[in-house]
DNA sequence: TGCTGGCACTCGATTCTACCGAGTGCCAGG
DNA sequence: CCTGGCACTCGGTAGAATCGAGTGCCAGCA
């Protein structure tokens, strides 16, 4: 098989300018179009042989005879990995991060939603937000509610500020005070320790608060088990603008809907190191005409989260990998902050790329 | 200004038949089908000169001479409001509801979540879900919980099982046992009280204390009075479905997006005791291809939150009417069965403490 | 050898025409 | 007052003609 790395450098300018064409004006490139582009001073005769070649080795493929070249997924992953720089955001949408990032003042759940509304204002398409996983994380606190005569909510405060709950039923009436010394107890258990390793030692004297901090010690147990499989999805009316085809809009969002496939989708792609997935790379049908862009969500350097962009495979991709970067990184500082806003008179240092994409199937 | 009430017989026979046919096939209804409809037996010219009176009287309109004709708002308004009743569930249907308020067991926020998806399950539409207002609810515990060096989560569960947060930055470091204090003082003020209404009487000894407290206050005011937003949407796919241009797609969801919108529409509509919402019968320029269909939840008699259907003009109005008003009323006995069990004791229904794992995956 | 201009050819998109048929409005007769 | 009949409208479909952007190939030139 051909690699990848070594295309012709004519061949690269090639599918770089189909490709480029292609993104801004969603029709299929011609030789002359390539021709007229900046940095390519050959005939419109060269190019075609060129583009031969480049169809035969998966680069392109033309919709129909006598029609021009439109990019592969091959072509598209060539591009996005070799000839192309994450880019940087244009001033306004700077100004608008970091705007956002300021003025922002709300608990972890609406500023993730925001966020992912961000997101997809910055790049005119959709956008998804993985909430940062706690898994390792400690409980802060942990209190037991009564709500009704045998009905008690149970709710745990974590250290990075996420409230989780979950509502017991007693099976009987139990006193105010039992819940009470219950919670008591709980607190005592659970406080700064991970959410699954909680035992509770010596039994109390009274059977109903052992009965009641058994209870609640499982819901503990499935909260922490349960993984938190929540994403916060933006603008998915974007997703009708990107894509003509009402059934694909119709796809995708189902696909979305299905909160699962997207955290996995997710989580797959940040495990596998890579920041861009195009076409059916990933293994979903639904959204084989899609192209993700992820960035990671680190919180003092321990990646947490993610958030992701979500388009069509003719997507721009440096603009998108830009914007998902920048809010990435200050999304995890802003995380940070809020628990120590201290740490917030840093000044955000200037993001430089770092690393190209990488990452092939 | 032709009153709706008194159309001739023959003429509402008419009409209905327009509208079935037209939500059924979505292609304009000329008159010989109508003529072919049951319970009408005049010919087909007859149904046109009485079409012409219909379209001069605003329930018809033709989308080109030599078409057959479409209902205008007006048109479909007529159709719910005399000529039908709001119609039963399928027997799959309604096991479908009853089997998911059997099975769901979990937390407000996620319930009404699933709420939402069930109810676009149904009727194949979008749908909304309006939290219960908690306006009136009273706190059940209030607790101060440190996160960072200076920043400290106020956790506050109301009666209804919600738990709210916000974080409070403290400005300076405070120990954990002034935290804990002041969250003492705060529990004992506003336990049992409207969020509205907490005031902390005396001063206690330590000014640090009496800080913390007043800092915690304002936020909760600020929590009391701050709507609470929030509302669910379910299946925004399949408005992709119900509308073929893809730019009404786009803008319905982009209106979607914005909760303000839909919660402030949903409001109306349900304070103006109304069920349905035709077109532009609400002000939204953006829902003006789509209809609402409403239904109360109340729990025990209060009305508190509410059940919406969102469609294209021609939706299946019986359908959505039952759905929204049977899911509306289940929800309402869910949730308050939530604080009492026992109230739950369904009818021919054995009551045994169930505790469904709600794995995933 | 490799690039170029030229040329014949392909084929989707567009336009035009004809035509079909569902549907209408109108009217004379039962 | 209803009905069958009739002339008319006009969107939708089908086929033919045309356009033009684009291709592959090739001979000729640096």
């Amino acid at each position: 098989m051909t690699d990848t790395q070594d295309l012709d450098l004519r061949k690269a300018a090639i599918l770089e300018a189909v490709v480029s064409e292609y993104i801004g004006t969603a029709q299929p490139v011609g030789s002359h179009h390539v021709a007229r582009a900046a940095g390519i001073n050959v005939s419109s005769a060269t190019i075609r042989s060129e583009m031969v070649a480049l169809e035969r080795e998966g680069y392109l493929m033309q919709p129909h005879t006598s029609a021009g070249r439109i990019p592969t997924d091959k072509g598209y992953r060539f591009f996005v990995d070799q000839l192309t720089e994450p880019g940087v955001l244009g001033p306004a949408q700077r100004q608008k991060v970091s705007r956002f990032f300021e003025q922002v003042h709300c608990e972890m759940e609406e500023m993730l939603e925001r966020t992912s509304s961000l997101l997809s204002e910055l790049t005119s398409y959709a956008s998804v937000v993985l909430p940062p996983s706690h898994e390792a994380a400690v409980a802060r606190s942990v209190q037991l509610v009564g709500l009704g005569p045998r009905v008690a909510l149970l709710v745990v405060v974590l250290a990075d500020g996420a409230v989780e709950k979950r509502s017991i039923d007693l099976a009987e009436e139990v006193p105010e005070e039992v819940l009470a010394a219950a919670s008591a107890r709980l607190h005592a258990a659970a406080h700064s320790r991970p959410l699954g390793g909680v035992t509770v030692s010596a039994a109390s004297g009274d059977p109903l608060v052992d009965h009641v901090v058994s209870l609640a010690l499982s819901a503990l147990g499935e909260l922490a088990s349960e993984a938190h499989d929540r994403v916060f999805v933006g603008g998915p009316s974007r997703l009708a603008a990107a894509f003509d085809a009402v059934e694909t809009v119709s796809a995708v969002l189902a696909t979305l809907e299905q909160q699962l496939v997207v955290v996995s989708l997710l989580r797959d792609v940040l495990e596998r190191g890579v920041s861009v997935v195009i076409g059916a790379e990933h293994g979903y049908q639904s959204l084989a005409s899609c192209a993700v862009v992820v960035a990671p969500v680190s919180v003092e350097g321990q990646p947490s989260g993610a958030v992701g962009i979500l388009g069509p495979t003719r997507m721009n991709y440096p603009q998108a990998l830009a914007a998902a970067r920048v809010v990435g990184e200050r999304l995890g500082q802003r995380i940070h902050e809020s628990f120590d806003p201290a740490a917030g008179a840093a000044p955000a240092e200037e993001h430089r790329p770092r690393r190209r994409a990488r990452g092939r199937r």
